[in-house]
DNA sequence: AATCCGTCTATTTTT
DNA sequence: TAGACGGATT
């Protein structure tokens, strides 16, 4: 068929084989800026067209949902069906679905509520102090993330391993909250994992159905996958179906958040994957940029092995800068914005990259000052803001009264005169009464029983609000209602958050519309097929279609949310982690502060196998460039109010000589100590500390020096006198040691 | 109920 | 250095 024809055009050998591979499982290795989503999307293109499989046997899962979106988005360009058809969507989102079509096997009201870490970190919070624990004994974030590992291993509290009375206390904890959250009919990210893969482990009926129905998967980012997800993939995965999974080893920089690269091993020998495919033809960046990439991840042992290459030129090679301070490495870069900005390129196809957010500070500084258009990525998203979050917990009391996360949040916010007292008493006879805080406002007496019944009466009226009005009339009204509006209104900062607030009612609005979209026009089919589902398999329960807009949108809200950028839209230059910057691409990319602690990170280089995660994490940041690459670091930086003195990274010695080109002297890793009026950063003090710092022993802060067994490093701190005279030294390899410069056989450099 | 003050901490982040 | 948080104060 002629179309068919079409999608397959131009597609590399590598890429064909990959797209229309058609027996068993497939896991190709697709390095950065291979066209790797055009791969999977053109297969599941090639797949429907091509008559191998119907939209109704696709699964493609992705990590965020910026990929699902673009996923769909290409699907329904190439294709005249509707992509809502297929289950498309994050892991989180596909078995959010799952578990709505068959809450009743799984166990949890069709209303169910989804806990972001926020809200799962005040659930816990407050199931401490019912249980009555002191914060120093057990950490409420420390306690979240034992639970959160443990789920993501695919742990119950029940199946942790205890060694001991502080894990005996852990999972007693554990096990309450689990307790909380099941009777209240709440689940946290992890818990939506775990919750549909034993769902499917359970129920043979139902996973035997999903089996058969899913007769291709398809997995975004293999690489980033947890041990619960690899898991759940291989428990859908019936006989007869294909997975085909895409990922780059190369950019596994999430494994301090439960990713885990060797699922791409374990799959290639479980499942029996007789090829793999390696994408190696990159379509983004010149070949000095991929030089530079492939030289410095060649320094990691552990690889499935890869190298990049383009048909294109060389291209310019990467330019490396080593700046006295962090201040004039900012300086440095707004002037090679400038040159760049005048050779036609626009800021927003510039970006900067640093490792950690602290850095943006400086940079930010001298583009203001330089007016330069920035914009910087992280920070607050729209759906975490303080007053969406209030909004969303009326609206969430209106679906579900029970929910006493967030009873606890809109209770008294705004301010109706129920303090921590009354709430205490509330708790305990909830407590006492095995029952929601809702439920227990009746057995309080008193003015602050008055407060508490007016208060329920308030939910009462959203509830029946929720079965009359429509969604964005019921989010307009909430706020009204619960007081928040006139709350903002009278504060002096509160413009803006109603701003939001007005735009919370806008987001209901477009929500709505598109799930109308969705449940008409072609999305017939997918309604038909659910339906049949729910006849199989969840008889008597309400349907997908039953799940109220208001649960949907809920849901919504906590699985997305929303943009992480600041004004968007604009020109402007793009400042970023290097973490974030992953997915992206830019003309030019500035990569800072390459000094050793910082990048690599020194609490990386104490984990095992950390080291090799922060090359990697160079690695992604350098295929971020499609024609220039800048790579820059600082003698001497201002962290934490302190002045740092560091190393060059060793990631720069990494890199191969001949395909970059050093802009100032390449010298040994041993920078001179740096005269303080170099470095405008410094704070006014750092200078007398430096004048005074000069002593008999003749160091200095900010020296050189050199020992016979740690090697290169600069002294960073001095401390004592005469036989007593330590020195604070900032090594390469082997870190910070503190020395008796008395005993210390210290060479100056 | 709001505000102030001392203490603590500071890598990366999506769902 | 700066920001977030919790406890104490007004």
């Amino acid at each position: 068929m002629s179309t068919v024809q079409r999608f397959l055009e131009g597609l590399n050998p590598q890429q064909l084989a990959a797209v229309t591979e058609s027996t068993g499982h497939v896991l190709v290795l697709a390095g950065a800026g291979s066209g790797k989503t055009r791969v999977l999307t053109t297969r599941i293109a090639w797949l429907i067209h091509g008559g191998h499989a119907s939209a109704l046997q696709i699964l493609a899962v992705t990590f965020t949902n910026k990929a699902a979106r673009e996923m769909i988005d290409r699907i329904g360009a190439m294709l005249p069906i509707n992509p809502r058809a297929m289950w498309i969507g994050t892991f989180h989102g596909l078995c959010n679905r799952l578990l709505r079509l068959h809450h009743r096997d799984a166990q949890l009201p069709q209303g169910f509520q989804i806990l972001d870490s926020q809200d799962q970190l005040a659930a816990i919070k407050r199931m401490l102090k019912a249980a009555g624990v002191d914060d120093t004994r057990c950490p409420p974030r420390e306690l979240q993330m034992f639970i959160n590992s443990a789920k993501e291993a695919g742990l119950r509290a029940r199946e942790v391993e205890v060694n001991g009375g502080r894990d005996r206390l852990w999972v007693e904890l554990f096990e309450s909250y689990e307790r909380q959250c099941q009777r209240e009919g709440l689940v946290d990210f992890a818990e939506l994992l775990l919750r549909s893969y034993e769902l499917l482990s359970r129920n043979e009926p139902l996973r035997s159905h999903y089996q058969q129905r899913f007769r291709h998967i398809l997995v975004d980012e293999f690489q980033d996958t947890n041990v619960l997800q690899y898991r759940w993939l291989k428990l859908l995965a019936g006989p007869g179906s294909s997975v085909f999974a895409v990922g780059d080893d190369d950019q596994s920089i999430y494994r301090f958040r439960g990713a885990h690269v060797g699922n791409m091993a374990d799959f290639e020998r479980e499942f029996q994957v007789s090829q793999v495919i390696k994408l190696e033809q990159n379509y983004r960046s010149y070949g000095h940029i991929l030089e530079a990439a492939n030289r410095l991840i060649s320094h990691n042992a552990q690889r499935l092995g890869k190298n990049l290459w383009t048909a294109e030129g060389q291209g310019e090679r990467p330019v490396l800068f080593e700046a006295a301070s962090d201040g004039l490495e900012a300086s440095w870069i707004v002037e090679q914005v400038r040159q760049l900005s005048d050779a036609g390129l626009r800021p927003s196809d510039m970006a900067i990259l640093y490792r950690s957010n602290a850095q943006s500070r400086v940079l930010e500084h001298a583009l203001f000052t330089a007016a330069v258009p920035y914009r910087v990525y992280g920070g607050l998203r729209f759906f975490e803001r303080a007053e969406i979050k209030n909004a969303l917990a009326y609206l969430r009391l209106a679906s579900n009264p029970h929910d006493d996360v967030s009873f606890a949040r809109a209770v008294n916010f705004p301010a109706r005169g129920i303090g921590t007292r009354t709430l205490e008493q509330l708790q305990d006879a909830a407590a006492g009464a095995q029952c929601s805080l809702y439920a227990a406002i009746g057995s309080l007496a008193g003015r602050a029983g008055a407060s508490l019944a007016q208060f329920g009466r308030l939910i009462e009226a959203l509830q029946s609000a929720a079965s009359t009005q429509s969604l964005p009339e019921l989010v307009a009204s909430t706020i009204q209602q619960s007081g928040l509006a006139a709350h903002y209104a009278g504060e002096r900062e509160g413009q803006e958050r109603l701003e939001n607030l007005e735009e919370l009612v806008n987001a209901s609005t477009s929500f709505a519309a598109e799930q109308g979209y969705a449940a008409s026009a072609a999305g017939a089919a997918s309604a038909a097929e659910a339906d049949a589902e729910q006849a199989a398999f969840a008889a008597g329960a309400a349907s997908a279609a039953e799940v109220s807009p208001l649960t949907a949108f809920l849901a919504h809200a906590s699985l997305e949310a929303g943009d992480n950028q600041a004004g968007q839209g604009q020109d402007a230059l793009q400042l970023m982690t290097v973490h974030s910057a992953k997915g992206l691409e830019f003309d030019a990319v500035f990569i800072t502060g390459l000094e050793e602690g910082l990048f690599p990170h020194e609490n990386s280089l104490s984990e095992g196998g950390g080291l090799e995660e922060e090359r990697r994490l160079m690695y992604v940041a350098i295929t971020r460039a499609r024609k220039h690459l800048f790579v820059s670091f600082a003698q001497a930086r201002l962290l934490h109010g302190q002045t740092r003195y560091g190393i060059r990274s060793r990631f720069l010695d990494e890199l191969p000589p001949e395909s970059v080109r050093w802009l100032t002297p390449r010298r040994s890793r041993m920078p001179e100590p740096v005269p303080y009026w170099n470095a405008p950063a410094a704070p006014r003090g750092a200078m007398s500390t430096q004048a005074a710092a000069v002593a008999h022993h003749g160091f200095q802060v900010g020296q050189s020096v050199r020992h016979p067994k740690f090697g290169d490093g600069v002294v960073i701190r001095l401390q004592g006198a005469g036989g007593d005279a330590r020195a604070q030294i900032q090594f390469g390899q082997a870190g910070i040691k503190e020395l008796l410069l008395a005993v210390a056989k210290l060479e100056r450099a």
